[in-house]
DNA sequence: GTATGATTGAAACATACGTTTGACTGACAA
DNA sequence: TTGTCAGTCAAACGTATGTTTCAATCATAC
């Protein structure tokens, strides 16, 4: 069992994480379930910090990495012109799908441990770990913004950030919540690339407008939400 | 000082659990920094979890009230007819804008801790709490499939589940991602809305289609997404 | 004034945590 | 055979945790 302690650990770990929480999950509870010594995390780790770095790593990489490489594919077949929205939106959802979908069981672990990460990694593995997604993020703004070039670039940064907010969600909760049929991947896919692209093509309100349910009669409204705190 | 130091815990604990996470936040760093007894929170709530579900009940339920009685306006206003996509996607969205501005500082906060929900709390305390959204949930449902009769009913819930996961998400992080230039709440919101009601009238791709990406030859690949762990 | 019940206070409780230590094991090279 | 060294192990370290205890205090009603 040469590099064996490493890969369980990590394994397990990137359940427990995910399952119950950064802070909630001890080495101890971890190490027994991998059925290692307790002292083996901070022997290949370092830290249970480092460990939590270690297994963002080994998740993330590869995904971006394959989502410029297929956005490099939706640019050059496009040629001199703009690449199709649909095309530039399923070159950055389809990774993540299949990254779930490589987990197996395990579906939707990774990306409850990248919501975790804003608030229980500290403030440097966050930072650390955050720019792995900064050269993504650009490469497909600018890819947007080439083939939308009525729309604010600043706005396509922000629904940038709508799609990565439905993906997330979607994937995370998608599955567990009750009330909708489970779904093939390719199919829930599809749906979230229907919805993304025309929400990311959307024509903009002027900024004058607040809609309507701001203008009605404040005192249709139920209850003040909440003190000032 | 009568409720004030059970007022004092609970907008002291809000701050501290939304920022360092529900299990990383000790009782004693809330009520050294409310400047309470450390008794206290037991006295008042009964457990460390009992209060995470007090602060959660005092910010979500005006918000979801706020939210029904705007969805009955636009119905009543449509009459007969189905409302507009627009404004039941408002209906939806402005309480949460108008929650998230009313915390001032705090912002990011309710949603932060909505986010850490589904890992640190309890499932007790976590089924108990989203019950509050299910009456929500299905209002606007109905109200979105009477607008759209051509999207399946499904898709439209699917869609649903889009618009909150792109809400939370800019809400949480859209205003520390640094690359983006901060906005006015009233211009985000429209900005959101425009977004989220294209997405959700957008016309439904045939089942079949497996979008562009998967199609090509899988070479260009860079690296696998990782074991089969 | 005094009794009563709610609230606060300081201290302690038992437990769980991440990390470190130092001895031990096994494989492999000289 | 001996030496080396990465890896494993049980045990302990110091600290932080949520919770409990019980005396002290306060407001209020009699």
């Amino acid at each position: 069992m040469a590099g064996d302690t490493r890969e369980r650990i990590l394994d397990v770990a990137e359940r427990l994480f995910a399952d119950s929480g950064f802070a909630s999950t001890s080495l101890r509870d971890i190490t027994a379930e991998a059925g290692v010594n307790l002292a083996a995390v901070n022997y290949h780790f370092g830290s249970k910090e480092a460990l939590l770095g270690a297994i963002l790593e080994r998740r993330i990489r590869p995904m971006n990495d394959r989502r410029l490489a297929l956005l490099d594919q939706v640019e050059a077949e496009a040629g001199a012109g703009a690449a199709a929205v649909e095309q530039i939106v399923a070159a950055f959802l389809h990774p993540a799908f299949q990254q779930v979908a490589a987990m197996g069981s395990h579906r939707r672990q990774l990306l409850k441990l990248l919501g975790q990460l804003h608030t229980q990694a500290n403030p440097e593995t966050r930072k650390l770990f955050f720019r792995q997604f900064d050269e993504v993020r650009m490469r497909f703004t600018a890819s947007f913004q080439r083939a939308l070039p009525d729309i604010d670039p600043d706005e396509v940064a922000r629904r940038m950030m709508y799609i990565v907010g439905a993906m997330s969600y979607i994937m995370m909760w998608g599955e567990q919540s009750g009330h909708l049929p489970a779904q093939p991947p390719e199919r829930l896919q599809q749906s979230l690339i229907d919805f993304a692209s025309a929400g990311m093509a959307a024509p903009e309100t002027a900024a004058s407008g607040i809609p309507a349910p701001e203008t009605l009669p404040a005192g249709a409204a139920v209850a003040a939400p909440g003190g000032p705190a």
